[in-house]
This record gives structure tokens, sequence and C-alpha cells, in this order.
DNA sequence: CGAGAACTTATTTGTTTCGAGCAAGTAAGT
DNA sequence: ACTTACTTGCTCGAAACAAATAAGTTCTCG
């Protein structure tokens, strides 16, 4: 019985990259980076053993193409809930759509957060892509403290600090997120304050 | 030639155990916890190849202990630092001895939230045992602002809030060091500027 | 123009090496 | 002699890569 697909090579290797991102996410989220097998990739997503070897060359090509897909989804995502924006209404709805991200599409955000402290493991070869995220993200902030009309020039002063408070904030209220899952009112409460601290800081 | 150690059992133990733990300590750091071979760390240790398989059962065990013992002594120092201390003056303490151990120590530390940040991942057994320091740390921080003479009562009421947002943020901070180890100039800004951040909130 | 051959790429299966985990053996202490 | 610390042997599973097979693409020839 012919497996013929009618598919180009091109949408047979995009088919498989997608199935294998999939497999990989639901495995990551289950078992950990330390528990998930090349082996188990390629079988989850309906291949044979091999393919994910063949595909990645190896677990930690395998990790990277998993950040970047899901990172720039996630990133899109950011981008468009804070386009425009600058100040205290970029940083409510940059801690509104990361904690609704939280809730509505929790399997990538395990993975992506998974990977993310992953990164700072020795050996990691996440560690320079995510650290241009890093960078990233704190120049937003910046951008959003310095653009913004109303707050004050001594507020702006301080810009490079309470962006690096906020960016570290984010970053521990997402560890929490990933220790504790089943709490998301915690969680929760934890966005909330931040966008109350971060606006009274900015007035 | 013996290799009788005029060492008790117990002696044995002890001194293998110490000596495998600085190996992990070592290997950890060098490759992360997904490079660490319980072979090497016996081998590493001046052991053979099979004794930290033997001793701990699995990796995940061995990274058990090497975080009792690693958190332990850091949980200690901490301690100390904030003995009898409240309010501002604890918090102060408290980043000066967290900087302080990131440079006095940086080893240990460096383990310690290695294996901290890896607890997050999926089938980590180390979950349980860090869920136990974060609760810990936070009703620290609850206690230092609560005990306070000098802090108002509408702070105090907020309490729970600040002691997150203040846990949250040194768990950035940290991670911060870990992803940019050579930047102790920039991990020390961070923790002076959450110092100062919380400083004010507490008038 | 269409069929089939040649070529390229996607995927699978074979094979070797390495580490975990446990059993069996040896060394050191009681 | 017995118990416990440590070592070595052995089996199995996964990674990594090689070799083989399957599927799609392009070229050639009748």
């Amino acid at each position: 019985m012919s497996l013929a697909t009618g598919l180009t090579q091109a949408e047979r290797t995009e088919r498989s990259d997608q199935l294998m991102l999939e497999a990989a996410v639901e495995l990551i989220n289950e078992r950990g980076t330390r528990g998930t097998r090349l082996k188990d990739v390629g079988i989850r997503a309906g291949y044979s053993r091999g393919l994910a070897g063949q595909r990645f060359g190896s677990i930690e090509n395998l990790f990277a193409f998993v950040l970047r897909r899901v990172g720039d989804e996630w990133l899109d995502h950011l981008m468009q809930a804070t386009r425009d924006q600058t100040g205290t209404e970029a940083v409510s709805r940059a801690l509104d759509e990361h904690y609704r991200f939280c809730v509505d599409a929790p399997h990538h955000v395990q993975t992506f957060y998974t990977l993310w402290f992953e990164s700072v493991s020795a050996g990691s070869e996440l560690a320079d892509h995510i650290r241009s995220i890093h960078r990233r993200r704190h120049r937003d902030v910046l951008t959003w403290i310095c653009k913004d009309p109303c707050i004050r020039d001594e507020v702006k002063a301080d810009a490079d600090a309470i962006a690096a408070q906020f960016c570290s904030t984010v970053i521990g209220i997402v560890y929490y997120w990933l220790a504790n899952p089943e709490d998301l009112s915690g969680t929760r409460a934890r966005h909330e304050s931040l966008k109350r601290f971060m606006c009274e800081r900015l007035q």
C-alpha cells in the first residue's frame, strides 16, 4: 500500500516539522527536558523513531527549534498587545496579555518558559537566543517609559533600573506559575500587583 | 597495597558523600543537569564509575541530595544575616547577603539555583522541596514586614502582595546572574535598586 | 506529450557506542 | 564471621550516524 501524500517535498518537511513540534511540546510538558527523547518525539509525531534525530541532529537543536517556533508566536502576541502604547498603558497591556496567555495557551507558554529556565543551565545552547530576547524585552520596557509623555523626567532618569526590576519580577511571576500551575489566582494576583506597583512608580 | 583509611564506615560514607557532592557541583556547573552523568560524578570524586549510582540510585536523587546540602548551607547564611531584623533592615541585609554569596561562593549558588530552575521542569522530583523553600521565604518576608514597628498599617495590609513581588524579583535577579555571570555590576545594580524600591515601598 | 529513467530529498531501519541501573564480587570496618 | 562501602560485570535503552527505502522532481527519449 502506497503512502504517497501528494505533497511536495517542502510541504512534507513542513508537515513533519509541525507534527514534531507539537509532539515535542507535549513531551517537554509531560516529562521535562531531561525526560524528552528524540525517539519519542518522532514516534509521538506519527513517524519513525529516527526522524527527529535525522531532522534536528540533537536534542539541543530540537529545543532550539521549539523555542524559536513557540517564542515567535508568543512574542507576536505581546507585540500586538502593546503596539503604539507607552507608559502605564503598555505595562498594563503587557501584563494582561502575559496572564491571558498563561490561561489560554498554557501548553505553549509552559514549554517556552521551561526552555527559558533551561537556558541558564550550563552548556545550554539556548542561552544566546534567550539573552537576545531579554535584551529586547528590557529595551521595550525602557522605550515604554522614555517615550511616554506623561512620565516625569526624574522617573525617566531611573528608567533602566525600573525596566530591570520589571523584567526580573515578570520572570519570578512566570516561575511562580510554572511551580504552581493550579494556582491561577495567585498568578493573577502577582500580575495585578506588579501592574499596580509599576503604575505607582511611573506616576 | 592496602587502601585502608582508618575511618569508620560512617566516616567513609560521609567522606564519599562530600567528595561526590563537590564533584556534582562542578559537573552541574560545567555541563548543566542534562550533561551530568552519575558515572562522571563517581569518577570525578575519585571513586569508581558505579558508586554514585549505587549511593543515590538515580540522577534525580543525586540532585535532591545536592540541593539539600547546598541549600541548607545557603539558607543558614541568609538566616544569620537577617536574624532579629525586620522591615527595611532585614530586606537590605538579605539582599546584601544574597549578592555577597553570588560573589564569594558562586559555585554553590550557581548549583543551587540551577537546580532551583530545574525544579519547574515537568517531572522534576525537586519540586516539592523547592516549593517549601518558597513558602518559607515568602513567610519570612511577610514576617519582616508585619513585625516591624516602623511600617504603617496600610503597608502591612498589603504585605502579602509586597512579599510576593519581592520574592519574584529576587528570582528574576538570580536568573539574570545565571544568564550573565560576568556582569556582576548588573547583578549588583539589580540588588541595589530592589533594595531601594522596597525601602521606598515600606516607608 | 507521456512514460520511464535518473536524480534529489524525506523518511526508515540498522548498527555502534555510551550510560543507567542492578547484580555479583571484592575490600574495609565491626 | 558478619556487615557495609565500594567496584566491576552485564543488560537494556537512547543517541548518533550510516545505509537503505520511499516519495517527489526533473530530464530524456520515443
